[in-house]
DNA sequence: CTCTACTATATGCATAATACATATAGTAGG
DNA sequence: CCTACTATATGTATTATGCATATAGTAGAG
């Protein structure tokens, strides 16, 4: 089982939900997407890069995005990624999710601060 | 290394600061915690109760938490926790990343209603 | 021309996290 | 005696993560 009702992705996975998001914006190559998340801070701290690689594998896998290889010449060969209508549909789980998580992140919070 | 700097805690370890922040309320033990974290709706769906254990456990050898076994008569024999000096502070610093991962969620969640 | 740096993707490997099953032991009720 | 509930723990397989390393093209310095 996988997706964001997936249990495994209770703690983590956040970088999928971040990925489709961008994907979302426009098809493009797994390189590019460094920036991007740096650009809009979406993670912690530097993001791994076998990590990245590993999980746009993993997406596609799951049907969630779809890639080709580009065949514009300059440069090394670049895989374009794109979100597929099952990826749509995970980002909105996602996106869900996500506000969950938000609200439990207050959550916690505010139990700390009230303590305090 | 560990603790909410750590890398590998980018993605989860959330379990720890829920654990930390009921933990400062006053010491329990492994079982009980799982009512409060139901009941504060602190984390998302059910909790395994190994991890549960687990968590804890790693937490102490981490100097998190300390642990002693109750001296009380009636049922099972319980495993007290409480927080540490070090647990106190290892909080301090998951509240602020909590703080920040709630920034990075908004952040995506207004990015992908930007894009509706 | 060679060396270095940067872009771009991928794999190997060790360790950590997670999920599920199972073991253990005490208490309480039918 | 059997079942259910409280309470803690371990075994194990799968997945995730971090770091190192491999490959390959381009571009500029020396």
């Amino acid at each position: 089982m996988y997706g964001p009702g997936c249990r495994q992705a209770a703690g983590g996975r956040f970088l999928e939900a971040c990925l489709l998001c961008l994907l979302k914006e426009g098809e493009t190559h797994g390189y590019a997407l460094i920036d991007q998340l740096n650009e809009f801070e979406l993670i912690e701290g530097e993001l791994d890069i076998s990590v990245l690689y590993r999980t746009l594998r993993s997406m596609e896998k799951n049907n969630l995005v779809s890639s080709t290889w580009s065949d514009s010449s300059l440069g090394p060969r670049k895989r374009i990624y794109s979100i597929t209508e099952e990826g749509q549909k995970g980002l909105v789980q996602w996106i869900e999710l996500l506000k969950q998580r938000k609200q439990r992140i207050e959550q916690i919070i505010s139990q700390y601060e009230k303590g305090l």
